[in-house]
DNA sequence: AAGTGGTCTAGACCACGAG
DNA sequence: TCGTGGTCTAGACCACTTC
């Protein structure tokens, strides 16, 4: 059985606290391997001798360090570590595009990990206007939305809405929850639109409820956002991809010149 | 007075969750100010009609989104952002490095912010392994070791650590805390090794204690960390600079070719 | 059915900040 | 002193998972 120790009533810090020192403690040292259950909220209490709010706290605490995730109905267990997927800033090398491919499989496939994708869902809407800007469109312009969910090895590492104006999608596959071959950008460049570069605006921030949902992440798990601007080569923006990323599943490289 | 609604019983969301989703509504529309204070929990009790723990958990979800602040005896405030930093990819243009500016002064220019520099220490020190690799040196060979943090209005927003082989920095003012005109990269390119380009690895992560303290962040505000290597023409890697970062007060730009 | 975590109530005492 | 958030108790009912 794990040794948790004692409250301590003179300790400076709190008893929640203390209990999530020991469980911290265990986790750390490995004495708690990562996909372990911890032991139930009704053994904390029985073991500390506190009430079940006092247990539940400190769960907290550790849930919001990213360090176990709750599962109803079932248990709280050490968070395994989810795989890193660097992403180089070859990754929309149009080679790959010719073979085929759409870019999240691309960078799967130097991981080694099976990557699929599902909540597909498509639609026509009116472009938000951080897009709108982007896109050089009128605010409530249409634009096609096209959002998705993207797992590697079966863990959700990251969601993704693209907007492409309706005058490039309307009447190709872009509207169609299967893109076809090589994605949407090799459906874009049917249009006529050859694509130059893009353009990639990172930040990160904490998720939202929903994208914690989404992203099976607790709270405390911080999400890298990703805004890609794709232009052709009239410098025509023609696509604007948001995704959220879970944080540590990423490492994004990007190659800079000196000039 | 802020129109907060009330609970929908037949709401599949809990009435924590509603309560939340009330109060963030008011902080993105604005309604809420950055630096307001948040009506109390003894208000959110009697106008809900809830008891304290539910509204506590509101209030909590909305801490762990980095929304707001709590302080003990005051009240809980919609969190300022500091003022947001965008990093171009153009910012270690040698041009930039020729007027004699270092790159943080370049970058601080484009947003008319006071940018300054403190906590600026030099040491000799043995290469950790990440940096040892990177560098292409062997473990524990000995590089110069350059700590500062970064204030942006008196706000700091980013603390970073440079490394460069000592091969290259012996002699030179990079051992010194004043690294002179144009900054380290200006002091490498004197040694003969021009520089051509950069790679940077970006993730993102909740701080430790010791960043929270220096960055001046609660708990609850995680931080981008970008590792930039420098090569010269001959595709020696000349330095690596880690560094730290609040997420929130920067935005990265990067130009990505689709080749 | 039994065990798990999710949500909620209605109180209590404490520590901190401002007047 | 008073209002604020921080911590805690001792229950309750619900939803989910497993058997």
């Amino acid at each position: 059985m794990l040794d948790l120790g004692v409250i301590d009533r003179t300790d400076d810090r709190p008893p929640y606290r203390q209990i999530a020192a020991q469980l911290r403690r265990h986790i750390s040292a490995g004495t708690l391997a990562p996909g372990e259950k911890l032991p139930s909220e009704s053994e904390l209490i029985e073991h500390f001798g506190v009430a079940r709010m006092t247990v539940r706290q400190a769960l907290q605490e550790l849930r919001g360090e990213g360090l176990v995730v709750a599962e109803h109905g079932k248990g709280v267990f050490v968070r395994s570590a989810p795989p890193v997927r660097r992403l180089a800033s070859d990754r929309f090398a149009r080679a790959h595009r010719q073979d085929g491919k759409a870019a999240f499989l691309v960078e799967a496939e130097a991981t080694g990990r099976k990557a699929t994708v599902d909540q597909i869902s498509v639609s026509t809407e009116a472009a938000p206007a951080e897009v709108a800007e982007r896109l050089h469109l009128e605010e409530g312009a249409r634009v096609v939305v096209r959002s998705r969910r993207y797992l590697s090895a079966g863990v959700p590492v990251e969601i993704a809405t693209s907007y492409i104006p309706e005058s490039i999608a309307a009447g190709t596959a872009i509207t169609s929850t299967d893109s076809g071959p090589g994605g949407i950008y090799a459906r874009i460049e049917e249009q006529g639109h050859e694509l130059a570069h893009f353009t990639e605006e990172v930040t990160a921030r904490m998720p939202t409820p929903e994208e914690r949902k989404a992203l099976q992440i607790g709270a405390g798990v911080p999400v890298m956002t990703l805004i890609r601007t794709a232009y052709d080569t009239d410098e025509t923006p023609v696509e604007v991809c948001d995704t959220v990323k879970v944080s540590h599943a990423y490492v994004l490289e990007y190659d800079v010149p000196a000039r």
